[in-house]
DNA sequence: GTGATCTGAGAAAAGCTTTTACCAATCTCT
DNA sequence: AGAGATTGGTAAAAGCTTTTCTCAGATCAC
């Protein structure tokens, strides 16, 4: 303790917060005395005191960390500024776990919690509805009146057809994940909205295989075939790149494929490299971060869902020139 | 509190922790109470007093979580039966972030730190040494007579090239990362202990390009051809697989190519899919878990680097029997 | 010179739990 | 029946900060 090194014992206190009345000199000798014997307060008794742990919780079912990883450095970046760290709880879609994390987190007095996951229309296993916590959705479907950040995937799609489009595709096909997903169903739409196609949307899964083999049933059709491939993520992206290639369909020179998702690990290693849309989920991690935050400290925070846009990532799967920065 | 909904203040903490001396029936009739108004003690309260906060911090500058994901799935399932809570710390590699993590961490009175990373022979940009709670190394650098986890990256190539001779192989070439990796090294040393491969060891990078490269370096040679590829990892071998499609040759039948790693994002969606090396993550995660755990109680542990072995996982891409279980 | 104001610093309480000490009442044994 | 042991429970302290209260001494005004 400070206060023994120093002279006095509540004084210190208000020396290092800069709070009550006191002589500067005296001041200054105990924050020089503090930081020579690297005096730290005790983040357990201050938050005993103050009702704030400066800690939350993070709850994700997104065993891989596709869409926790990013979400997760965004939430940090915005929090390490304010002292604040993070319980990473990884809950494999079991219930009863679930329940063990959330409980211990309660029990260390976590001043929010973010909930995150790997699909945008599924809810995690736990009910956070009626915590004395703040709780903040991310990427993850919300309750009622809570409050639930998500990627615009409708603006997303438009962004990836749009640019196809403008670099003078015509026919572009659609080869995305299963109709059940809600993302899939919203980008889908937009497709649909953006120019007049008609080519057909093939639902399928969401793996390379499925990207395979959807370039041979596009391919095995009588007639023209397309020119672009929009496709529902990376990995069908690359699956259908590298369907092409064995065809001896040339990427981007015949045929334009972009995907979605931006995986850093599939979109950068395909040959050529994915022109994708990144759903900004380091920047929605922050944002979801300030927001538990703002709603720990009492301040408003307006209930609903926030979309936020995505961007689009050109690298060579398209041809067309990156835009001016 | 529940010493207000019962009778007494003191006495419900001794009829929840089943110390000291009382009725029965009073004991009962407090946690009957207690669960009932679901009433559960503030760890921060008890961390004060007890010393221990059941926290630890985990602290990685793997961005991309390729190895932090195992590891941390590994260390929560081991400490969330001990009701321990983990906080993740992703530092890029940043030494001002690190330290204000690490202080945030000491703050919080962790009850110990595992520090994890990407390379086996890198140290984290942050002195871990003299901190007053007990640090244990998970696939990082640690340092003198700290506790280490590694992977047994020696018997873990064994274990691939063995496979490989013992389903018929004899022309093994080694394609894989650079060589200022232990790993690398130590893996291609394995390698060629195995029996008296006379093929090249390529080294370059950790790249499905490079794999490609690799491929068509050794085919462009005049003489046999290998009959089969062990690779530093499962991205090369990837890489590999494609190259050889594309020049017809064809794996199994013609080339068995066998993985590292493990990363089931890349070596199940390979076609064929990727036999490949595991190198146990979460059980390492698990062991670092209760090693620290084990520290922080003050039970002794010796220090040294802790080698656990890896596992050999079959798919398609060797051809060859899957070992009878 | 004396009462009022101000200043600098310490004392004490609160926050929640666990642990030790303690006390009154009941039992046990001779 | 009375000394000693046992039992069931409470009171209090400790752990570390922050905040509010208090107080002694100094300064100021008249």
């Amino acid at each position: 303790m400070a206060a023994a090194a120093a002279v006095s014992i509540s004084t210190a206190s208000k020396a290092l917060n800069d709070t009550g009345r006191m002589g500067s000199e005296t001041r200054e000798r105990v924050k020089r005395i503090a930081a020579e014997i690297g005096y730290r307060p005790n983040a357990l008794a201050r938050g005993l005191l103050s009702k704030r742990s400066f800690t939350i919780g993070l709850l994700t079912n997104d065993t891989y960390g596709r869409f926790t990883l990013p979400v997760m450095a965004g939430i940090s970046d915005a929090l390490v500024d304010h002292g604040v760290s993070v319980f990473l709880c990884a809950i494999e879609d079991d219930p009863a776990l679930a329940q063990i994390h959330v409980d211990a987190m309660l029990d260390k007095q976590v001043d929010g919690i973010i909930a995150t996951g790997k699909r945008l229309d599924r809810r995690l296993p736990v009910d956070l509805s009626n915590l004395h916590v703040p709780v903040v959705y991310a990427f993850t479907e919300g309750t009622q009146n809570s409050v639930t950040f998500r990627s615009d995937d409708e603006q997303g799609a438009r962004l990836a057809v749009e640019w196809l489009v403008k670099i003078g595709r015509r026919r572009i096909a659609h080869i995305t994940g299963p109709q059940e997903f809600f993302s899939v169903r919203e980008r889908a739409g937009a497709y649909h909205e953006v120019g007049g196609h008609r080519e057909p949307v093939l639902y399928g899964v969401w793996a390379e295989s499925w990207g395979h083999e959807a370039v041979e049933q596009l391919w095995k059709r009588p007639g023209e075939k397309p020119d672009a491939l929009f496709c529902g993520n990376d990995q069908i992206a690359r699956g259908a790149v590298d369907a092409l290639r064995e065809r001896g369909v040339k990427v981007p020179q015949d045929v334009s494929v972009i995907g979605f998702d931006n995986w850093e690990i599939v979109a950068a290693q395909t040959r050529p490299p994915l022109t994708t849309v990144d759903m900004e989920l380091k920047e929605l991690g922050r944002q979801a971060g300030l927001t538990v935050l703002a709603l720990a400290e009492g301040r408003p925070v307006e209930p609903g869902v926030r979309k936020l846009p995505c961007r689009l990532i050109v690298r060579q799967s398209c041809g067309g020139k990156v835009p001016k920065e």
